[in-house]
DNA sequence: ACGCTCTCTGAGAACGCTCTCAGACGGTAT
DNA sequence: ATACCGTCTGAGAGCGTTCTCAGAGAGCGT
């Protein structure tokens, strides 16, 4: 049975290609040869290899691999700090990376995680990870408009993807997005249909892209609508469930008989409020969120689904795309998002469709 | 501006040790020294070396460096499956990764996340990342008693820690635990103390080694308190907060008059199907959960409180020191619980100490 | 028999670092 | 002067792959 002990005396034990190869009387090349699935290699040969790295228990060392093509298979997701440090929302980051894993793995690549705790976190990945060469490609998710990370990343040819749309530097980036702008119109357009005129919003973050397109929409909903914009009916949240509950209290004031959140989290934080004070919802006041967490169904929330999961997988595939060399330029992807219909807005659950 | 392009042309412009060298009028050997501040190097030609680096810009390529030294300066976190494809709990996790995080960027590692969305994945990790020496130790958490994975990471001699008590590998295992028996029986004589005689349990999963320790606390507490054992009483539940939702509806059927939920999430769902049925929290039934997920601060859930974000640092910290060789045999932390009383266990707050 | 192509194989360089070893040098004790 | 020791430095091997290149052999048409 093992006992602890530092790793040291791994080296001595381990076979390489030189062993295999000696013992199967052909070259190191012919072994790197079968390994690798390379042609010009005869099925006798071939056979026999395999039989001897089978046998002996052989498998290849990354590391001198690594050295040797230069990649890594590994491949950097950024978490920024003020994701990691808000805990607020518990549900978006979690089901991208198992998005991005699934990924990732399929591709055979590994995800290296960073999450930056503090700043000095921030500068010692750049210096440590990314000038070593450490990983073959970065994703960037949920990271601020202004993100001094990005020229960075663009200025060292790094292959690069991001999970939303890096705005000023869309036309160099790989990205996955959905769209913001039309969701929040379907948002605001559903709230006119249940017959709400008084239509209030709780911003995102508005240093984030989302929340500013969400806005966006928001107004211009109102004016396809044909209903004038009151500057009192939009409350600046920051996704955080606080900002909902605070944000609601003011809406209030302001006689809004509905609200469109720009995230379920706020979306809660709103409804909370709202029951404290015994509004009715839907009766008084018709609630919608954006993103469609599993909390959001046990509150009976109206919310837009957007596919979290699949944004992961997709925007790991854009990126392995441009390490492989597959694709060239910098490619989009716009997933769709869909109104999910339950009790806050007031719809009946037949009108769905 | 930069393109996108296919990281190929990389290699060409990278400075090496040659280079820094070649410009310093000194050998490989000593820029090596200088980088990696090592004793036996004059002052005046560790300046000069210093200099000429800053001048060119120069990092060294780890790629080379793993290479040489065998170490990569990389841990792996390997996410069980169950805990991949169960999106309930949405805080534990990532809160233990930030920890996890902040010990490694602290001693300059990197993590690797493994996340395993199937039975395959597994495999693949086994071969690829593990035989192959990608990482110089693997933590891994919330895995079940049974892991098929632990003996044969012991038998690799590859450095483990764990963030459970891994049962009958402890003495061979690092291991960050908190006192789950004892926390457990804190919180049922905490309901005793408030009147409580009728007290039910709804366990967590029972091939996790936590719910198993929350199970046996609950037991020896009654044992204690003179109260007779009734199977009645105790519902098997998984963790998840469904769980806790159904079987706080067969507890109701056994007259309990206070239940102990080996999570939060399953008190959550408890306290859900409560408010369904009308029953008063805690005037007709008091509640105690575990974890004390943030959620349960706005819901007013009495519990007992463990540190995450701690578990995962020092569960890093232990992994570290045996790769690094400061430790050699297996060290084991206990971390303290302590209960956070809010409403619904029928306390009222100011008898909190 | 000759040249040609195509398949197969091995030798050896390259990747960029660390680490060991030997030797140079200056200072001190004998 | 000699021996010795501690400090400093460089040459070169080694880490385990991949990749290029040259060459051997087989098959085929002329």
């Amino acid at each position: 049975m093992s006992k602890l002990k530092p790793n040291a005396n791994h080296k001595a034990k381990d076979l390489n290609l030189e062993d295999i190869a000696k013992e199967a009387g052909v070259s190191r090349a012919t072994v790197s040869r079968v390994i690798n699935n390379e042609a010009y290699v005869s099925e006798k040969t071939r056979q026999h290899v395999q039989d001897v790295i089978e046998k002996m228990g052989y498998t290849p060392n990354l590391r001198g691999r690594i050295l040797a093509t230069g990649r890594t298979n590994i491949i950097g997701v950024v978490i920024p700090q003020s994701l990691a440090t808000v805990f607020d929302d518990q549900f978006y980051f979690p089901t991208l990376l198992n998005g991005v894993a699934q990924a990732a793995n399929q591709r055979n690549y590994a995800m290296l995680l960073w999450i930056q705790e503090s700043s000095t976190d921030e500068e010692r990945f750049y210096e440590r990870i990314l000038k070593n060469h450490l990983m073959d490609g970065v994703l960037l998710a949920s990271t601020q408009q202004d993100n001094p990370f990005i020229p960075r990343l663009l200025d060292m040819d790094i292959p690069l993807a991001m999970v939303e749309n890096p705005n000023q530097w869309a036309s160099y980036i790989n990205y996955v997005d959905v769209d913001n702008h039309g969701a929040a119109m379907v948002a605001i357009k559903h709230l006119y249909k249940q017959g709400r005129r008084r239509i209030g919003h709780i911003t995102g973050a508005l240093n984030n892209i989302d929340g500013i397109r969400r806005l966006e929409g928001y107004k211009q909903a109102l004016k396809e609508l044909g209903i004038p914009y009151h500057s009192e009916f939009v409350i600046e949240g920051n996704f955080e469930s606080k900002s909902g509950y605070m944000g609601m209290q003011t809406l209030l004031k302001a006689h809004v008989d509905a609200v469109f959140c720009a995230n379920d989290q706020m979306a809660l934080g709103a409804l909370k409020a709202l029951d404290e004070l015994g509004v009715r919802v839907p009766g008084d006041i018709a609630i919608v969120g954006f993103d469609d967490l599993p909390t959001s169904e046990r509150n009976k929330l109206t919310t837009i689904h957007q596919p979290i999961h699949t944004k992961g997988a997709q925007v790991t595939h854009l990126l392995l795309d441009q390490i492989e060399g597959i694709s060239d330029g910098a490619r989009h992807v716009l997933l769709p998002t869909h109104l999910v219909i339950r009790e806050t807005c007031g719809a009946s659950i037949t009108q769905r469709f």
